[in-house]
DNA sequence: CAGTGAGCGAGCTTCCGCTTGACTT
């Protein structure tokens, strides 16, 4: 009996937009999410329909035969989704399209329609900002679904199919298993691996020169630099040729080693005649940074505040919800009209009407494939409260605090800036000194990029100099001789990959931090520190694809797909023709794979020849080794996994290559057993053993921690290293004993039943008691929690079953099985048999049962498990060095 | 918890872009 009531069902991507947008439109309508795309290409094998199985084209989910029709599925997440959207229509008499304004948001609106296959009236509805007004104005004003757009995007969608299936297994063929290709990693990463190599291809440039102490009369001192000698100009940083070291051939300049800057050291001490030569004022005013986009969000917070992308995008989501910030996924720099007043508004009330720039300051989007469907990412609302109002701390409190600095900067006044550069004479040698002084503070009072504390940065930019003018003398108080060296181009990090990528066209806002995740998760890229680091595979990789396929890893390539995009968006042109020029004919991306598939020689993939260094650098299955040779035999070394490709040196390859071919070195005898001491290296880093491998007998090892030097081992310390574990002595407490060891996580002291685990300072063969007994008082303590209810023992082995409070509510715990309670399930009320049946399915289900922390291998599994969401499925032997889990188990690697 | 760069092998891996909860000591 559902009387039809007469309302609209508006769908928009996101569930906190669609709560905003409910509050706006009010009771006649129903407001839902779809949670981003609602249909896409089957993601492998498990996802494409039984019928189409068998087509060569299935897991492609791209009938390339016939005109590239896609197969569309549900993916399972989005099922439930779908079926709430289904049931919600059903109650409603009009269907109104409300996602974003963009080329994907375009396409959702279409799939939805596709799959709810409405019987009402259906509109689209587009809006670029969240206030009353602009919604109720969005809903009078209607239009159709555009099918150009829905057909762009489905182009795109296919090409990046196309691209990544098609790529990938040749990968898997000639270099790994589980590699990847796609039109924005393989840029992301070549990106990375070309900046490698011009490191590789560095070589250090040494120059000298002078810093002179000066002061005016009346002034304190200042420093300046020495800039000519005899009129020629002193060498500098940048006249170096950073692949030779050397002066650039072109560059006329005087460059001074060690001796002759001191000479002139000496001798300019003695000068008593230093005069002012030239004095040089100049102007410069300094506009605000546009607002936030996703983008520079990332970069701004990883260099203040130290966030991964990743981490800003989830501290970002969680202001979103909370209604502290707009949408964070945007390429806009356009602030809506609330926005600007508000920021006006709170710039006069805060810092006066001197500050407030006289004319309201808009930005536009100077990036080509910007899509615009939303605003700059900004404080919500028209109050512009700050963190602090907003009792807002950590890392969330930060954040905020970057986003509304920003903003209320944007409305603020120029910033003035003196620079003064001042030239001094002495002998005939000149140096120049800069200062820089702030006339007007202007925007500065509330932000400055690249730095934390707008006061401090104020205040350190008033380096300012003394006034002086033309023809004055000054004192000269202390002349410094100082050695530089070049320095190699710098590593690229989250923040400036995330710049070029934007720059280039390549990736969108909601993609940035998970294109920085996959790119390690394949195990191209090494985060060491804030470095990302390509690794040995990315090189063979980009050399790969450099070689056989260098049109689709141009950094243009998505530009130009973009440009081709465009024009089917505007009804330029079709998909069709674009298709299969990209992939079928002489040159199409069918015809190359299938050509490099026979020519690609696996063993030359996987060989890198590395400039400078003899040996080869070759990929095996458990990462690079050098081969090379040793008395006519091939002799393999393995490269450490620290070690990045610019790091290789050929005194490094001859090394490690000596060493292995001499095989283990005896560090001496161990007195007791007459055997010797080896010090060897295995997948765990290095470690010690006694004797030689008898068969069947393991003889005793035991590693190096990470923290020692191993090039400082010798036999007396061995001989320390072998005796552990090691007793320490009773507990002062309970006489029990107290042990010092070396153990999976590496250096450990332990007691009754408590392990804890040694500082990065500590030396287990300097272990004493009283300190020991620090650390385990440090231990954490592990209180045993106790259950909820018992319900008694299981049937089959005896042990007990228990309910326990966990974070998500009560769970049956049966040995390391835990269970779900029905969420309607009174407690009191759960018997054994029901406790032993849920169980039951839970081992059925599968996962869930391994702990966490377990075997490291169990630990990935599980997670792969999880990730190909197939239950049955039974996860390959070979172990897999870098995959999914790895963020998660990478400390378990340590020894 | 350990020395390799691979021998047999069914069926699998993989893309980009849009969006949240998911589930469990």
């Amino acid at each position: 009996m559902a009387a039809k009531q007469h309302k609209a069902l508006v769908i928009v991507e996101s569930p906190a937009k669609a709560r905003k947008i409910g509050e706006y439109l009010g009771k006649d309508y129903i407001v839902l999410a779809s949670m981003g795309h609602v249909r896409d290409l089957p993601s492998g094998a498990a996802e494409v329909p039984a019928e189409l199985k068998k087509e060569q084209w299935a897991t492609l989910g791209v009938n390339i035969d016939q005109q590239f029709e896609p197969v569309y599925v549900v993916p399972k997440d989005k099922k439930k989704t779908v079926k709430e959207l289904k049931d919600a229509l059903k109650t409603c008499s009009e269907l109104i399209l409300a996602t974003d304004e963009d080329r994907e948001g375009e396409s959702i609106g279409w799939h939805l329609m596709k799959l709810l296959e409405p019987k009402v009236p259906v509109s689209r509805m587009v809006f670029s900002e969240i206030t009353k007004d602009a919604i109720q104005k969005a809903i009078r004003n209607t239009r159709e679904l555009d099918q150009n757009l829905v057909e762009a995007q489905e182009t795109r969608r296919v090409v990046d199919r196309l691209y990544g299936y098609r790529l990938s297994p040749l990968l898997w063929k000639k270099v790994a298993p589980r590699l990847s290709a796609g039109r924005v990693q393989s840029v992301a990463v070549r990106v990375l691996v070309r900046r490698e190599l011009e490191r590789l291809a560095f070589r250090k440039g040494s120059y000298w020169d002078l810093k002179a102490a000066l002061a005016t009369a009346s002034s304190a001192r200042f420093d300046a630099a020495l800039a000519t000698v005899g009129g020629q100009r002193v060498a500098q940083g940048r006249d170096f040729d950073e692949s030779t070291g050397r002066l650039k051939t072109d560059a006329d300049v005087l460059l001074l080693d060690e001796a002759q800057s001191k000479a002139l050291q000496t001798k300019l001490e003695e000068s008593r005649d230093w005069v002012v030569s030239n004095v040089e004022t100049r102007l410069q005013t300094r506009k605000p940074y546009p607002p936030f986009t996703t983008s520079t969000l990332q970069q701004e917070a990883n260099r203040k505040l130290g966030l991964s992308a990743r981490e800003t995008m989830q501290i970002a989501q969680r202001l979103y919800e909370n209604g502290f910030i707009t949408y964070m996924r945007t390429d806009s720099v356009s602030l809506s009209q609330e926005a600007i007043s508000a920021s006006r508004a709170c710039v006069t009330n805060r810092y006066g009407q001197e500050f407030l720039h006289p004319e309201v300051r808009q930005y536009t989007t100077k990036s080509k494939s910007a899509q615009e469907a939303h605003e700059a990412i900004r404080p919500a609302g028209v109050e512009m409260k700050t963190a602090e109002e907003l009792s807002l701390n950590g890392r969330e409190g930060a954040l905020y605090a970057m986003i509304w600095k920003r903003t209320v900067a944007t409305q603020m006044a120029e910033a003035q800036l003196r620079f003064q550069t001042v030239t001094i004479g002495t002998l005939d040698v000149e140096f120049r000194a800069t200062g820089r002084h702030v006339e007007f503070a202007g925007f500065f009072r509330a932000y400055v990029e690249g730095s934390d504390d707008p006061e401090g940065a104020l205040e350190d930019s008033e380096a300012a100099l003394p006034p002086m003018e033309k023809g004055q003398q000054l004192t000269c108080k202390e002349v410094q001789a100082l050695a530089h060296e070049t320095k190699p181009p710098a590593r690229y990090t989250e923040a400036t990959l995330v710049k070029t990528l934007e720059e280039e066209g390549i990736g969108r806002p909601s993609t940035y931090a998970s294109i920085i995740g996959t790119i390690q998760d394949r195990g191209y890229v090494r985060k060491q520190g804030n470095q990302l680091v390509p690794t040995f595979t990315a090189m063979a990789v980009t050399k790969l694809l450099e070689k056989n396929f260098s049109r689709l890893v141009d950094l243009q390539f998505t530009a130009r797909m973009e440009q081709d995009l465009d024009d089917i968006a505007n009804g330029q042109a079709e998909r069709l023709p674009y298709l299969k020029s990209f992939y079928s004919g002489e040159t199409g991306l069918d015809e190359q794979v299938k050509q490099n598939e026979a020519g690609i020689d696996p063993r030359e993939a996987c060989t890198l020849d590395i400039d400078g260094v003899n040996a080869k650098v070759r990929l095996g299955k458990f990462g690079a080794f050098f081969e090379g040779e040793r008395e006519g035999q091939l002799v393999t070394a393995t490269i450490p996994d620290d070690i990045a490709p610019a790091d290789l040196t050929n005194e490094l390859a001859e090394k490690l290559i000596t060493q292995k071919s001499q095989g283990p070195q005896s560090l001496g005898i161990d007195p007791e057993s007459g055997l010797p001491i080896f010090l060897l290296i295995g997948p765990f880093g290095p470690y010690l053993q006694l004797g030689e491998m008898k068969d069947g007998e393991k003889p005793r090892r035991v590693s190096i921690p990470k923290t020692r030097d191993v090039s400082t081992v010798k036999l007396e310390d061995a001989l320390e290293y072998m005796k552990l574990p090691k007793t320490l002595g009773p507990h002062p407490e309970t006489g029990k004993v107290v042990k010092a060891g070396i153990g999976m996580y590496g250096p450990y002291v332990h007691h009754d039943k408590t392990y804890k685990s040694l500082d990065k300072t500590d030396d287990i063969l300097q272990m004493t008691m009283e300190r020991a007994l620090e650390l385990l008082a440090q231990a954490r303590v592990r209180v045993p929690v106790a259950p909820l209810k018992e319900l008694g023992a299981h049937p089959v082995d005896g042990d007990p079953v228990q309910i326990f409070e966990g974070k998500y509510g009560p769970y049956i715990k049966h040995g390391k099985t835990n269970a779900t309670i029905p969420k309607d399930r009174e407690l009191d009320s759960v018997t054994i048999e029901e406790a032993v049946r849920l169980l039951d399915e839970r081992v059925a289900k599968g996962g869930g049962s391994t702990g966490r922390r377990g075997g490291k291998k169990v630990t990935k599994k599980a997670a792969a498990k999880k990730a190909a969401a197939s239950a049955e499925l039974v996860t390959p032997k070979k172990a897999a060095p870098k995959k999914k889990a790895a963020k998660k188990a990478t400390k378990k690697s340590v020894t």
